[in-house]
RNA sequence: CGGGAUGUAGCGCAGCCUGGUAGCGCACACGCUUGGGGUGCGUGUGGUCGUGGGUUCAAAUCCCGCCAUCCCGACCA
């Protein structure tokens, strides 16, 4: 491509609504342009580094058996009655009505209109499995769209859904699909980790998640320094370790404190001088309409999203402290589980043989030192439901110890089970000509998300540095003297030649001064650049400039075709 | 959905407090200049000051509504 005649509008200076690195860079660099909140264009460098991510996708998918198809994004709302979900999945799904008043909505994820295809046209065992994929745009009304196209509104998908026979297979093709992500991210030059995940409102039995190692990241995984255990923070089991603080010490007598006005974990702890993991925190959510009493130990905090899984709930929340006065009837900031009767009680797993400890009496400024289970408050159900910490112990290995890291998911797939072959009766006949559903699973991949979060891993003060595989161009020419005709003629034989070889290549016959080119070049992240000027006047040496390192190499004109035939 | 901030030329910003002819840098056009890290000089094009209303002789500026964009939060009693 000549930049002459390209759509190439770079940047001097960062954009003033964009924040993190890879939005501001992608902005600068003539990739991406705003329409509307969480709404952007991709331009022509944008959309060729998208094809590149397109293309390594495509062959790695097409390698592990899937067959790539194409639905539409607009989908009816029968499909979605049929599933449940027209209900359930909420604002997020967008929402309309054609000419003769009939409600459709623009494709979130497509489990509903691939179920169907498939159910009306595979019958028989024969016919599975089946491994059917799609790059296509999505469109989620995110309730905060941020970081450009990290979390945009609009967004480019693979999405792709697997039909099996049973349970074995099934997991077959979700390994075959693990693998294939493994294989992708790294061709795609990425730090990433698969972590075990949460299910959210896909629903379905297991998951990972392909996270990109990255600060600006919006999750948090735990991972163990001793063994390959690894998980999303919402996921992270805390195990059993870290019970049993105290558990030798002798039983003291229950007794009612005065702790005027202090209703924090902290204030208590100091007031008492008892140390914070000797207290109960107790937390009320509202789940599915209904309060649940949630203990914690003091130094822990609870985690929505595990006690949401652990009570198979659809929703959850924090109550308000009017709700739980009013309805409760107790006094935020001294509540506890001591004789506390009509509310479901959920303890953590911190909290088995926790013995003396101080809880809320349920009365405006007192509290209750020494309380013990069983013999003053009585608790059925202990689960883990708490926030693991750097430092945990390891739930999978004897020594190992777990830290935090910043992630961007770039990819999840889950086994989901019969959730959506049986809502949608998708069944086929086996060998005995008995009817079954099919067994699914879903596969997602965030197509642009995965071009920022390689920006995001790889720039410099000048700019992206683009890994080669997804560089939109992976060499840009650079004749630095447009008048002098020795000049041209060398650089544009060079250009042809590179696409004789098939390599995509730019060469920036702009009129433009050396500097211009040059910071174009390192803000727009080619790997390698070519610069042909005063050292090929003088001894016919090609400069061949490595972007990430900023090494220098000079060769002559074969030597140059060699050297990139050997990168290439 | 709650809280905060911002909205002035394609981009980045000043002007607003204290109302009185709309400014700077970049970009863009033209001329000269320069030619290995955003060259220098000059001339020039481009703005319903987000939007609707109000106050006033007069509103980018003061007041009210709305819209848009960005940030924080969806947090523990």
């Amino acid at each position: 491509m000549r930049m002459s005649q390209y759509f190439l509008p770079t940047l001097k200076e960062d954009p003033a609504d964009a924040e993190v690195i890879s939005h501001k860079l992608m902005i600068r660099a003539g990739m991406i342009r705003k329409l509307a909140s969480g709404i952007y264009t991709y331009l022509p460098y944008g959309l060729k580094a998208i094809q590149r991510v397109e293309k390594i996708i495509r062959e790695e998918m097409e390698k592990a058996g899937a067959i790539e198809v194409l639905m539409p994004s607009v989908q009816p709302k029968e499909l979605w009655e049929e599933s449940g979900r027209w209900n359930y999945y909420g604002k997020e799904l967008l929402r309309f009505v054609d000419r003769a008043g009939r409600d459709f909505c623009y494709g979130p994820t497509h489990e509903e209109v691939i179920t169907d295809l498939v159910r009306n046209n595979i019958r028989s065992y024969r016919d599975l499995p089946k491994n059917l994929f799609q790059i296509q745009t999505k469109f989620r009304d995110e309730i905060r769209p941020r970081f450009g196209v990290m979390r945009a509104r609009e967004f480019i998908m693979k999405d792709g859904y697997s039909f099996d026979v049973d349970e074995e297979s099934a997991e077959r093709t979700y390994m075959k699909m693990f693998n294939a992500y493994c294989n992708i991210f790294k061709r795609c030059d990425l730090d990433f980790r698969a972590v075990e995940a949460d299910t959210g409102n896909i629903g379905g039995s297991f998951s990972h998640e392909f996270m990109v190692i990255a600060d600006s990241g919006e999750d948090t995984i735990f991972l163990c320094n001793h063994c390959n255990y690894a998980a999303n923070r919402e996921k992270t089991e805390v195990g059993e370790k870290i019970w049993h603080i105290n558990k030798d010490e002798e039983l003291q007598d229950i007794e009612k404190v005065y702790t005027p006005n202090k209703k924090t974990i902290e204030e208590v702890s100091n007031f008492l001088n008892v140390p914070t993991n000797k207290l109960v925190k107790t937390v009320i959510y509202l789940v599915d309409s209904v309060l649940h009493m949630v203990l914690v130990r003091g130094d822990r905090e609870a985690n929505e999203i595990k006690v949401k899984n652990y009570l198979k709930a659809n929703e959850i929340r924090l109550a308000t402290n009017d709700e739980i006065e009013k309805i409760l009837g107790i006094p935020v900031g001294f509540m506890g589980p001591y004789k506390t009767s009509g509310i479901r009680i959920i303890a953590d797993i911190s909290l088995k043989g926790l013995k003396n400890f101080v809880t809320g009496a349920n009365e405006v400024d007192y509290h209750l030192i020494n309380a013990n289970f069983n013999r003053d408050i009585l608790v059925n159900e202990f689960a883990d439901i708490s926030e693991a910490r750097d430092g945990d112990p390891c739930p999978r290995c004897e020594n190992g110890k777990l830290y935090s890291k910043k992630g961007i998911e770039v990819g999840h797939i889950f086994k989901l089970g019969t959730k959506y072959s049986l809502s949608m009766r998708a069944f086929f006949l086996d060998e005995k000509g008995k009817e079954k559903p099919m067994i699914m699973g879903c596969y997602g991949i965030g197509v642009g998300r995965t071009i920022a979060a390689a920006i995001e891993q790889n720039h410099d003060r000048d700019g992206i540095i683009f890994p080669a595989p997804l560089a939109p161009y992976p060499i840009i020419i650079v004749p630095l003297d447009i008048k002098n005709q020795e000049i041209i003629d060398i650089s544009n034989k060079l250009y042809n030649k590179f696409l004789d070889m098939g390599i995509d290549t730019l060469i920036d016959d702009r009129d433009e001064r050396p500097g211009v080119k040059f910071k174009d070049a390192d803000l727009i992240g080619i790997p390698y650049r070519i610069n042909i000027g005063n050292s090929y006047k003088k001894d016919k040496k090609i400069e061949i400039i490595v972007r990430r390192t900023k090494e220098k190499i000079y060769l002559e004109y074969e030597e140059v075709i060699n050297f990139i035939k050997n990168t290439f």
